[in-house]
DNA sequence: ATTCTGACTTGTTCGAATTGTT
DNA sequence: AACAATTCGAACAAGTCAGAAT
């Protein structure tokens, strides 16, 4: 909370966190002046949350100024409390585990204009927790004078716990680390499903630029979906609740996000993920621009769907005919990973080491343009580093797609 | 057919750790 | 040594997508 006053001046955070909060005041017994009378709590503007912080704000400082073999012997002390729950056996291997930690009490901190956010979210208790674990192992006891949820014995799933949270009803995983046996295996059969779209993508890209002129509606959304999938690296866009930030991706595109310039430029400006605007402004096929007027044609108005006809379940099914596993999301895979080894390839293997890390980072900035990969400019450098926009790529952060290309530099370079 | 449930990946942000600077 | 700047990993929100339920 300390560092977030984004969130605190917003509005919405703060009625969600003032419906709540009094519900709690309510619950709890009701609040109480110094004298002990009960009072009503009324107003957020009026509430004074300033001891709560300072409090924290002296926990931080008493940290801060411990000597260094204090703060060593602290981190010591918090690894040992730590080591019990780092790693788990699997299938008879010791494995590293992600977040064996359940996720505490907090308000949550919704991305964009998420209706929810400011909400409490609750402390979860023992009693909403399923256990997955060996028929055979000993399961881990429950905090004194608790019970688990349910303990399970499920052979196929790779998580170790689970809860639901109760601001969305999402449901919250124990899995193992990235560097874990079952995650490593699972990016690596990721990047060879990418790989071997590879086999596929001239016969997919010729299909739908056939496809684009398929007298039945929904074959031409479908072909044009998936164009803007291959060449702009859209996500595929599930629809979303009420409940949740209205974000869009290709098949929940409306309207009022695609706008056409003759004779074939497209300006796309919607919020996707994580609601981080997506703007561009291309030329496409002549055929593309033409269907996309006709999904745009009236009565269609604001609000409206541009493919209609189309959800992302028909999409993936239609995909996966081309090759087993082929969905809207291995193409961002593909793309990213095709454009970055290509781009090291033309990269000189002659230069200062310098130099060498430019060009990597400029071929990493080059993917990160083509994912839409965005972060906020820290706030205190905001003014003084960008005028143009308030959200730049200033470095490359590309970590999902990144494995290929480390396997095509050890390629080059054996050992 | 459509909606819901559940499990998994993806991506941004935050805070801790590390490195650089005075 | 003290502080700022930068890097890195953990946290967790927000997606994708398959399969079950309606």
């Amino acid at each position: 909370m300390l560092n977030s006053t984004h969130n605190v001046e917003n509005p919405i955070f703060q009625k969600n966190f003032f419906n709540d909060f009094q519900a709690i005041i309510k619950k709890t017994g009701g609040a109480k002046d110094p004298q002990g009378k009960p009072i009503q709590i009324k107003e957020f503007s009026k509430c004074d949350f300033r001891t709560i912080f300072e409090h924290y704000e002296k926990l931080r400082a008493e940290k801060k100024a411990m000597s260094a073999a204090e703060k060593k012997a602290a981190k010591a002390e918090k690894d040992a409390a730590e080591a019990p729950y780092m790693y788990c056996m699997w299938d008879g291997r010791k494995q590293k585990v992600g977040n064996f930690r359940v996720e505490p009490p907090a308000l949550f901190r919704g991305r964009g204009e998420h209706p929810k956010t400011g909400t409490v979210k609750t402390r979860v208790m023992p009693e909403q927790i399923t256990i997955n674990i060996g028929k055979d192992a000993p399961v881990p006891a429950p905090p004194e004078g608790h019970r688990w949820k349910e303990v399970r014995h499920d052979q196929e799933g790779t998580w170790l716990a689970m809860w639901q949270e109760n601001v969305n009803g999402n449901y919250k995983y124990v899995m193992l680390a990235a560097n874990s046996d079952v995650k490593g295996q699972s990016d690596y059969k990721k990047f060879e499903k990418a790989r071997e779209l590879k086999k596929h993508i001239d016969r997919i890209r010729k299909d739908y630029k056939k496809g684009l002129k398929d007298e039945l509606m929904v074959n031409r959304q479908r072909a044009t979906a998936v164009y803007l999938i291959d060449q702009f690296a859209l996500r595929a866009g599930n629809e979303k609740g009420e409940d949740e930030a209205d974000t869009v991706g290709c098949c929940s595109l409306k309207f009022e996000h695609v706008t056409l310039k003759p004779p074939n430029t497209v300006v796309f400006d919607f919020l996707g993920k994580d609601s981080i605007r997506y703007y561009d402004e291309v030329e496409v096929d002549p055929q593309v621009f033409k269907n996309l007027k006709i999904f745009k044609k009236p009565p269609k108005k604001e609000g409206d769907e541009i493919f209609d006809r189309l959800t992302t379940s028909a999409l993936n099914k239609h995909l996966s005919s081309y090759m087993p596993g082929l969905t809207a999301k291995v193409f961002r895979t593909y793309n990213a990973s095709y454009t970055m080894a290509t781009l090291l390839k033309k990269m000189s293997a002659t230069g200062t080491i310098p130099e060498k890390v430019k060009q990597y980072n400029d071929a990493n900035r080059e993917v990160a343009i083509l994912c839409n990969h965005k972060r906020t400019v820290a706030a205190g450098h905001a003014d003084q580093m960008e005028k143009l926009s308030d959200r730049v790529s200033k470095q490359p952060f590309i970590t999902s797609y990144l494995i290929l290309d480390q396997l095509a530099i050890s390629r080059k370079q054996p050992i």
